[in-house]
RNA sequence: GGAGGGGUGGCAGAGCGGUCAAAUGCAACGGACUGUAACUCCGUCGGGGAAACCCUACAUAGGUUCGAAUCCUAUCCCCUCCA
């Protein structure tokens, strides 16, 4: 019943939650090319897979021809979003703000082709119009269109007032802030559709409503489900905490294993939503049984870390997976780390090797490891607690492993 | 401004003078089973130590006690009601 072919495919993926006006926007995509953004705050150092859907609805939107803008925000990190958060996020400071853009600039331009020619995308930074905003003015102007009623009505600060937790009047005003982006935005990129996770529902419409009240242009948001897995928990979590995008926090052998180890039950998912196969051939792909969904694992693995990281560090992730765990020997691909000599003594215990290695965020946890006989030297089992190595031993990277899906190389050098 | 309630491990949430490194649940980690899946079962889950054992911890700072997460005082923060 949709028009346009984008909305379709984006809805037959599973990428559409909530739309404003999902006619009005259907007809509009079908007929014209359009301008859009999804904004980002620089509260992480970089973005995880929780980030990817939207990343992917932008690319689908760079496919159709539409001018995608990815909005940095610089000045709204500052305040906080509020959003279905139980507390009020720390402050974080200028210069941890500026290392973090400059980590999610890197990684959309991985995934979006940037050009300031239409309909090439944009990568704007809202700190350049919302850090010289005059206060009165700002209120005058801005403020007199937002009914405190209003707010107070969206359910993303709602569960916070109802349960008593504290609300800041810093971050209540994040969504007058967000709301004054789409506003900026339509005025100098005529751009008319914002997206964002479903839990952006309220500030996004609060963007729309304010240039309404402004100029009487029309607006659209569009929001995507969160992105559960099949056990209902937000996903995200790779055996080291959250599965990164930018290669400084998580490799690309690990991304790779995070893939390939998902449950049998998320794998249409993560297909539809993190790959650009066909319905076709992900229908395919998702008709085998039991083990043999394996080979379908290494393809979504293959393809998203394709998309992410380049063709030849995906391959050399699935090469790497399938020496370790296949053939069951090493691989200089491993993710490899590195001891300086120096601090190192000549003669170093088992449970040195892994706090300094950084494996482990304590000797107690590598105590506990070799005692629950879960560590593995170059495939041997270490029994002993107490057991030591030269320093030599460690020229040449040898491969040390917890449990049986860690693996490590490690070089003292 | 006044009165009352509260701040405990990643989270939730017990404990309210000793047996408390702190119940229980969730999360996490390891093992068995498997298909590098799920389910289930078993184990671990503050830090140092080979171990004995030691050291930090229950908002912060002091105090009372042989002994404090538990009592007292001050401070900070949060919540509720009243103004």
């Amino acid at each position: 019943m949709l028009k346009s072919n984008l909305l379709n495919n984006l809805k037959t993926r599973g990428f559409i939650n909530d739309c404003t006006d999902l006619t009005g926007l259907d007809d509009l995509l079908n007929a014209s090319k359009v301008t859009c953004y999804i904004g980002y705050d620089a509260t992480a150092s970089s973005l995880h897979v929780g980030h990817l859907m939207n990343i992917m609805m932008l690319r689908w939107f760079q496919k159709d021809g539409h001018r995608v803008i990815t909005l940095l925000g610089g000045g709204t990190t500052k305040i906080g979003d509020p959003s279905f958060r139980k507390t009020e996020r720390p402050l974080i400071n200028n210069n941890t703000i500026n290392t973090n853009l400059l980590s999610l600039k890197s990684i959309f331009s991985k995934y979006i082709k940037f050009s300031p020619d239409f309909p090439g995308a944009l990568m704007l930074n809202n700190d350049e119009w919302l850090s010289k905003l005059n206060y009165l003015e700002f209120l005058r102007d801005i403020g007199k269109h937002f009914s405190i009623n209003r707010m107070l009505s969206f359910e993303s600060v709602k569960s916070r007032l109802q349960k008593n937790d504290p609300l800041s009047f810093l971050e209540f005003n994040y969504m007058i802030l967000q709301g004054y982006d789409f506003y900026k935005l339509n005025k100098d990129h005529k751009c008319i559709l914002q997206m964002g996770g479903s839990d952006q529902w309220g500030n996004i419409v609060n963007g729309i409503e304010l240039t309404r009240r402004i100029n009487g242009k029309k607006l659209f948001g569009l929001t995507s489900p969160l992105l559960t897995n099949s056990a209902g928990e937000k996903m995200g979590k790779s055996s080291n905490g959250a599965v990164w995008l930018n290669e400084e926090n998580l490799s690309p052998y690990e991304f790779w294993q995070f893939w390939r180890n998902c449950d049998d039950d998320d794998i249409e998912k993560f297909l539809l939503l993190f790959t650009e196969f066909s319905t076709e051939k992900i229908k395919e792909l998702t008709s085998k049984k039991g083990h043999h969904l394996n080979e379908t694992k290494i393809i979504l693995a293959n393809e998203i870390t394709t998309i992410c990281h380049g063709k030849i560090k995906a391959n050399d992730a699935s090469q790497t997976s399938k020496a370790v765990f296949s053939e069951n020997i090493g691989s200089s691909k491993l993710p490899t780390i590195e001891i300086n000599a120096q601090d190192c003594p000549k003669i170093i215990s088992i449970t040195q090797l892994m706090t300094m290695s950084g494996m482990v965020k304590s000797g107690k946890e590598a105590r506990r490891l070799v005692n629950e006989k879960a560590v593995k030297l170059e495939g041997k089992l270490i029994h002993d607690i107490t057991e030591k190595f030269e320093k030599d031993t460690f020229t040449d990277p040898q491969k040390l492993s917890i449990g049986k899906k860690r693996h490590f190389n490690i070089v003292i050098i």
